[in-house]
DNA sequence: ATTCTAAGTTCACTTTTTGAACTCAGTTTT
DNA sequence: AAAACTGAGTTCAAAAAGTGAACTTAGAAT
């Protein structure tokens, strides 16, 4: 019926402009290679600059920067605190604006896993109470699952 | 009981490596501002290069660069296409892969949404069939839907 | 034959990132 | 008390990446 080898093309353009999509806000602050990575620790619970950089390999004056982004935009938190006999230090830790981030967070782990080690998963998401393992789907007001195939987005209001 | 200005710390590493962690290699990719920007394009269907770039006012070699490593990565595809009567050009296309990023997309969106716009949705994510209004979640295996708070990361195998 | 358009390239310039070395205040060691 | 150590940064010069404007190229339309 139609010619597969160059199909007619539906030239469709964007929503909504980039100042004011919320996706495109966030790809502002968090669409930083090291952004997410520092976002990892912070997941992970590590709280301490050194730590952090030796975890990533990161330079310490993209760090610094990282973190005090991350901080201004009310992410992360710095924090003192104190070990027995030791003296007052500062550590990172998410706000509650961090941690809803962690659906994003996982969501992109989920597609890391299936893409880009081919399934394996050396992190696993569980239930802290009951153990169960845990994914992130999309689902309708009704809670029932539903395939992201059948999302559709709409211009609102 | 205890003191809660500075309270003592819980030191924690990273669970994995970032040479092994899906989510690390992931950022690799997409941590950049015009990557999730150029993504956001291909969500709502646009295809062309002038009308990316027109949309987002990123530059030309930016844009160009951007679509080759998304092509290179497998998560888009340059495809020819022919409108009635014109001659035949080329669009960028979301694969299968590409398709995946959806859930991710859905949850930065939502948190923007939240977080960086106060609760305003622009644009609003819904089932194509029945119309109803759709959210990223997490849920169990039984498909339970489960406090993002209640999640733990564990090191598997 | 000239003009137009989509999709890039190229170029000179600015900004950002990088690794290595340096700082600095409080702590333990000698 | 002086010297060495630690955590958490700064500073610096070199390298890489991003930018805006202008140029290119192939095919189509005038």
């Amino acid at each position: 019926m139609s010619n597969t080898d160059k199909p007619t093309s539906v030239r469709r353009r964007a929503l909504v402009s980039k100042e004011e999509c919320p996706m495109a806000l966030a790809s502002q602050i968090l669409g930083d290679k090291w952004m997410l990575l520092v976002l990892r620790e912070a997941f992970y619970g590590v709280q301490r600059y050194d730590d952090m950089l030796q975890d990533l390999k990161i330079p310490r004056a993209t760090l610094t920067h990282r973190l005090n982004t991350l901080v201004e935009q009310n992410i992360m938190v710095k924090q003192p605190y104190q070990d027995a006999g030791d003296r007052t230090r500062f550590g990172y830790q998410l706000t509650a604006m961090g941690h809803d981030l962690a659906l994003t967070f996982l969501a992109l782990t989920q597609w890391g896993e299936k893409h880009l080690i081919n399934g394996r998963a050396p992190v696993g998401v569980v239930n802290r109470t009951t153990g169960e393992e845990l994914r992130v789907a999309l689902v309708s007001t009704s809670d029932e699952i539903t395939d992201p195939m059948l999302a559709r987005l709409v211009k609102q209001s």
